[in-house]
DNA sequence: GCAAGGTC
C-alpha cells in the first residue's frame, strides 16, 4: 500500500488538519524530536486507498549563516560580508533534529502534501521540507507526480477539504524570493552591525550596550522613537486664547461652554469676540446636535491588537505578552495566539465558545443575559487566512491562573474582548469599566430657543504642549503601518531596541530613547538617512515582490540590491566621522573610563576595568582591550599572576549562587592550549602545573553533564564548594572548614581525586574529635553528610533532585559517571605528547 | 557576538 507523507508548519496545525481529514480517526505518536507529531489515518488519494501520515515541522528547518571562518570578528573585514563570503544553510534549531526527523518519517512514502502557511515563508519552507526528504522517498515511475501542494485559506472543514481536491505545486519563485530576503538582511545586518559595534565599542567606554547593531527593521523601529524624541525637544510653546463663557439658568449650577472656533493665536481676534460677546446678558440656544459617543464593538482580536491592548491597558510589555500567551494557548485558555485574522468565519462556533464562559463568576450573568437574547454577529474584519482570531477556549479562574506573572490578566482581557464583539458600548462597560465614556457632567436639558443668562465671558491664555513620548501600543501601530517586522517578530524588535540600550521603557510604557539609540539616528541622518527611514524595509520588500511574482530574476535581484547596499556601507564607512563627532560629544573615550583593577602581564601597568556593557579590561600603556565574561562581577584575584603570560588574574562572580572562577585576561581571549577555546576561565585551563589551573583542582566528572569537570572553587571557603566548569551544577560541601586541598592521589573505586580537609577543633564533625580527614567525596563515608548538590541557577524543573535537602554524597555521583572520571595524570600524559 | 523570519 502507498503512503502520503503530509507536512503542515507547526504542530498545532497538522493536529487540527488530520483530525479534519481523517474525520476524527487517525491515531497519533510523538515524533523522534519530541516536539512534532505524526498522525495516521486511512484514506483515498487519486482514488486509491492509501495510508496518510500528517505530520509537520515548527517553522523553518533552516537558516542561512556564513561559513564558520566568516564569523570571525577579528579576523573578517565586514565590508567582505557583502560577496566574498560565502553563506550555507544551517539547520534552525539543531536540537530538534528536523532533518533527521523528516528523513526518518518520509522514508518509503510515495507521495508527499505540503501544508505549509500560505504565505511566502511557507512556501520556503515547502523546498526546506522537499530538500530533506526527496533523497529517501520512493522514487515514482516515469515521471509521475509527487509532490502537492495543499493551498487552504482558513483551518475549516470545508476549506481544509477543498484544498484537499486541489491540490497544486509549490511557488518556486515564492520560495526563492525569501531566499533573498534572508541572504539580504544577513550580510546588511552583519556588516554594519560588526562595523558600528568594532569601531565605536573600540573608542568609547559608556556606551553600555554589548551590541552597536543595525538591522533594516530594527534600525526604523528605533527611528520612529527618535523621531518622537527630536519633535519633543525642537518643541516651541506656544501661546493661544480661548474664549470661556459661564451661562447658567434658573437655579441650575454654572454651565461652562466651549467655544467651536476652539482657539485663536492673535490676542487681538480673540478679544474682539470677547468684546461683541460682553455687550450680551442673555445666551439663546441657536440649535440642538447630539453627537454618537457610543464606542464601536471592537474587532476579534488577533495578534499586533492583543499586544497594543495589553501593553495600554496592562502595562505588560510585547515579549512578555506573547510568553503569557504562548502559555494560554499551550494550557488550552485560548486558540491559537499568532494570527493576523481578526474576523470570525460564518461558520465558526460563536455561541459554543460563549457557552465556555457561562459559569465564570466574573461574568456569567452577563453572559447568560447575552445567551438568552441571540447574538448579533460580531463586525467584520479581515481574514488572512491563518488561524482564527485569539478565542477564550476554556473559562479560567485567577486562582488557576494567578501564580504567573500577568497570565489572570491577560486571560481575563481576552475574554471580555470575546465577549464584547455582541455587545453595545452600555452592556459591556459593565464588564470592562476602563471602556466606558467618561461621565460628563450632566448636561441641563436643553432646546431651540431656550435662554441662558451670562455669568461672564473672559479671554483665557493657553500655551501649545508638547507630544509625549511613542508609547508601545503607538510603536506598534507605525510598525504595522509601514510594515516593519510581521505580527511575530514586532516584539522581538521592540525588545532589541531596549536590550541594545537605544530605549528604555518608562512609566505608562513609554519608550524614551537613550543618548546611544538617538546619537546612532542622528548619525544616519547625517550620513545617509535612508539607513534609517521606514521605507528601507518596504523599498527592498519591493524588490522581492518582483522575484516572488515571476517579474525579475532572483540572482539579478539579490546581486542589484546587495550592490546598492555595499555601496552604501563603503560610504557610510568613509563617513564615521561625521557620526563620531557626535558620539564624541556624548561618550567618554575609553582611555577615560572604567577603574584601575589589574595589572597588564606586558607592559605591567595597571589596567582598567570598564564595568559598562561589554565589560571589558583596558591597558592604555598598550592601547589593548581584552574581553571578559559577561553578567558578572569582576574583582583582582589577590594579586596572583598567570604563569604564562604575567597578567593579573581576576575572579570572575556570577550574580547568582555565586558561582565563581579566576581567569587570565590574556588567555581568556587568547586561549594558550590548542584543547582551549575562547572565553574558558582558569577552571578550564590545561596548564599542567599552575595552581589555579582545572589539572590542580578538578576533582571529578561532573555528575550531570557530559563532558564538564567539578572544579574546587578555591576562593569560597568557609561555604566551600566544587561546581562543574560546563554546567550549572554545583557541589557544596564541608561547610566551615578551614582549608580544602585537591589531593594528587585518586580514588581507587571511582576514580576522582582526593580531596583533603582540615576543620578547626572545636567546629569539626569528624568523628572522635578528628580535624583532618583525606579522601574521595564520593566514595569516603565519612564525608558522607558533608556533601550536598546545588544547581548554580535552577533552571529545569526536572534539576532540582535533591533540592537543597542534606544528602549522602555516596554511590550518587558514581552511579551517574559512566564516562571515565578525569585521570590528572592521563590528562597531564596527554598534555607532553 | 551580528539580521529577520518561522516556531517550542
Amino acid at each position: 500500500m502507498k503512503t502520503v507523507l503530509m507536512v503542515a508548519e507547526k504542530p498545532s496545525l497538522a493536529q487540527s488538519i488530520a483530525k479534519i481529514l481523517s474525520k476524527g480517526s487517525c491515531s497519533s505518536r510523538k515524533g523522534l524530536n519530541g516536539a512534532c507529531s505524526v498522525h495516521e489515518y486511512m484514506g483515498t488519494f487519486s482514488g486509491q486507498s492509501m495510508r496518510f501520515k500528517m505530520t509537520s515541522v515548527c517553522g523553518h528547518v533552516m537558516s542561512l549563516d556564513f561559513i564558520g571562518k566568516y564569523n570571525n570578528w577579528d579576523k573578517v573585514d565586514p565590508a567582505e560580508l557583502f560577496s566574498k563570503a560565502p553563506t550555507e544553510k544551517k539547520e534552525a534549531n539543531p536540537k530538534l533534529n528536523m532533518v533527521k526527523f523528516l528523513q526518518v518519517e518520509a522514508k518509503g512514502c510515495d507521495y508527499v502534501v505540503l501544508w505549509l502557511d500560505c504565505d511566502k515563508e511557507g512556501e520556503n519552507i515547502c523546498f526546506e521540507v522537499l530538500d530533506a526528504i526527496e533523497p529517501v522517498m520512493t522514487r515514482p515511475y516515469g515521471g509521475e507526480k509527487t509532490v502537492y501542494r495543499a493551498k487552504f485559506s482558513s483551518i475549516t472543514d470545508t476549506d481544509i477539504w477543498a484544498a484537499m481536491s486541489k491540490l497544486g505545486e509549490p511557488n518556486r519563485n515564492e520560495a526563492l524570493s525569501v531566499d533573498a530576503r534572508q541572504e539580504l538582511d544577513l550580510r546588511i545586518g552583519c556588516a554594519f552591525t560588526r562595523f558600528q559595534t568594532k569601531y565605536f565599542q573600540g573608542k568609547y567606554g559608556n556606551l553600555d550596550s554589548s551590541l552597536i547593531s543595525f538591522g533594516p527593521c530594527q534600525t526604523p523601529t528605533l527611528g520612529f522613537c527618535v523621531e518622537r524624541h527630536d519633535k519633543i525637544q525642537s518643541f516651541k510653546p506656544e501661546t493661544y486664547w480661548v474664549i470661556q463663557a459661564k451661562v447658567f439658568k434658573g437655579k441650575d449650577s454654572p454651565l461652562t461652554l466651549d467655544w467651536d472656533r476652539v482657539r485663536v493665536f492673535d490676542r487681538e481676534v480673540g478679544q474682539m469676540f470677547v468684546n461683541i460677546t460682553k455687550t450680551s446678558k442673555e445666551a439663546k440656544v441657536e440649535s440642538v446636535s447630539k453627537k454618537e459617543k457610543a464606542k464601536q464593538r471592537p474587532l476579534a482580536l488577533n495578534t499586533v491588537e492583543m499586544l497594543r491592548v495589553a501593553s495600554s491597558s496592562l502595562g505588560m510589555g510585547p515579549q512578555h505578552t506573547m510568553q503569557i500567551a504562548e502559555r494560554l494557548y499551550t494550557q488550552g485558555y485560548i486558540s491559537y495566539p499568532r494570527t493576523e485574522t481578526n474576523h470570525y468565519h460564518d461558520n465558526f462556533d460563536l455561541k459554543g465558545t460563549l457557552k465556555q464562559q457561562a459559569n465564570n463568576p466574573f461574568w456569567a450573568q452577563e453572559v447568560k443575559a447575552l445567551l438568552s437574547e441571540g447574538l448579533n454577529r460580531p463586525r467584520k474584519g479581515a481574514d488572512a487566512g491563518d488561524h482564527p482570531p485569539i478565542t477564550p477556549m476554556r473559562a479560567a479562574s485567577e486562582g488557576e491562573l494567578g501564580g504567573y506573572g500577568g497570565t489572570w490578566k491577560l486571560a481575563w482581557e481576552q475574554a471580555c474582548l470575546y465577549y464584547q464583539l455582541w455587545v453595545d458600548q452600555i452592556c459591556f462597560t459593565e464588564v470592562m469599566p476602563w471602556l466606558g465614556i467618561p461621565v460628563e457632567e450632566a448636561m441641563p436639558v436643553c432646546e431651540r430657543g431656550d435662554v441662558f443668562s451670562v455669568e461672564e465671558v473672559k479671554l483665557v491664555e493657553r500655551q501649545t504642549c508638547p507630544p509625549d513620548y511613542l508609547t508601545e501600543a503607538d510603536l506598534i501601530t507605525l510598525m504595522e503601518k509601514h510594515g516593519i517586522g510581521t505580527d511575530a517578530s514586532i516584539p522581538v524588535h521592540i525588545n532589541n531596541i531596549s536590550q541594545r540600550n537605544y530605549v528604555t521603557v518608562e512609566s505608562g510604557r513609554k519608550l524614551k530613547p537613550t543618548n546611544l539609540g538617538i546619537v546612532l539616528v542622528h548619525g544616519y541622518y547625517k550620513t545617509d538617512a535612508e539607513l534609517v527611514l521606514p521605507t528601507i524595509r518596504s523599498a527592498v520588500e519591493k524588490q522581492l515582490n518582483l522575484i516572488a511574482q515571476g517579474k525579475a530574476n532572483y540572482q539579478q535581484v539579490l546581486q542589484h540590491t546587495l550592490d546598492i547596499f555595499k555601496r552604501k556601507f563603503h560610504y557610510f564607512f568613509d563617513s564615521i566621522a561625521s557620526m563620531d563627532e557626535l558620539m564624541e560629544a556624548s561618550f567618554s573615550p575609553i582611555a577615560a573610563t572604567g577603574k584601575p583593577l589589574s595589572r597588564c602581564g606586558k607592559c605591567h601597568r595597571f589596567m582598567k576595568y570598564i564595568q559598562a556593557k561589554p565589560s571589558r579590561l583596558h591597558c592604555a600603556g598598550c592601547d589593548e582591550t581584552y574581553s571578559l565574561p559577561q553578567n558578572g562581577a569582576i574583582k583582582l584575584y589577590k594579586e596572583l599572576r598567570c604563569p604564562l603570560d604575567e597578567f593579573e588574574l581576576v575572579l570572575w562572580t556570577s550574580g547568582s549562587r555565586g558561582k565563581s572562577y579566576p581567569l587570565c585576561p590574556y588567555c581568556f581571549s587568547n586561549p594558550p592550549f590548542r584543547d582551549m577555546k575562547k572565553g574558558m576561565g582558569c577552571n578550564e585551563c590545561t596548564h599542567p602545573s599552575c595552581q589555579h589551573s582545572l589539572n590542580s583542582l578538578g576533582i571529578a566528572q561532573c555528575v550531570e553533564c557530559e563532558a564538564g569537570v567539578l572544579v574546587l572553587d578555591p576562593n569560597s571557603g568557609p561555604k566551600w564548594k566544587m561546581a562543574c566548569n560546563k554546567c550549572n551544577v554545583m557541589v557544596h560541601f564541608f561547610e566551615q572548614a578551614h582549608r580544602v586541598q585537591v589531593a594528587l592521589e585518586s580514588c581507587e573505586t571511582c576514580e576522582a581525586s582526593l580531596v583533603a580537609v582540615d576543620f578547626n577543633k572545636t567546629r569539626s564533625p569528624l568523628p572522635d574529635g578528628e580535624t583532618q580527614h583525606s579522601g574521595c567525596v564520593f566514595c569516603d563515608p565519612v564525608f558522607q553528610d558533608l556533601v550536598e548538590l546545588k544547581h548554580a541557577t535552577m533552571r529545569h524543573p526536572s534539576m532540582t533532585r535533591g533540592g537543597g535537602a542534606r544528602r549522602g554524597g555516596r554511590g550518587r555521583g558514581r552511579g551517574r559517571r559512566e564516562k571515565k572520571p578525569k585521570d590528572k595524570m592521563a590528562a597531564l600524559a596527554a598534555y607532553f605528547v
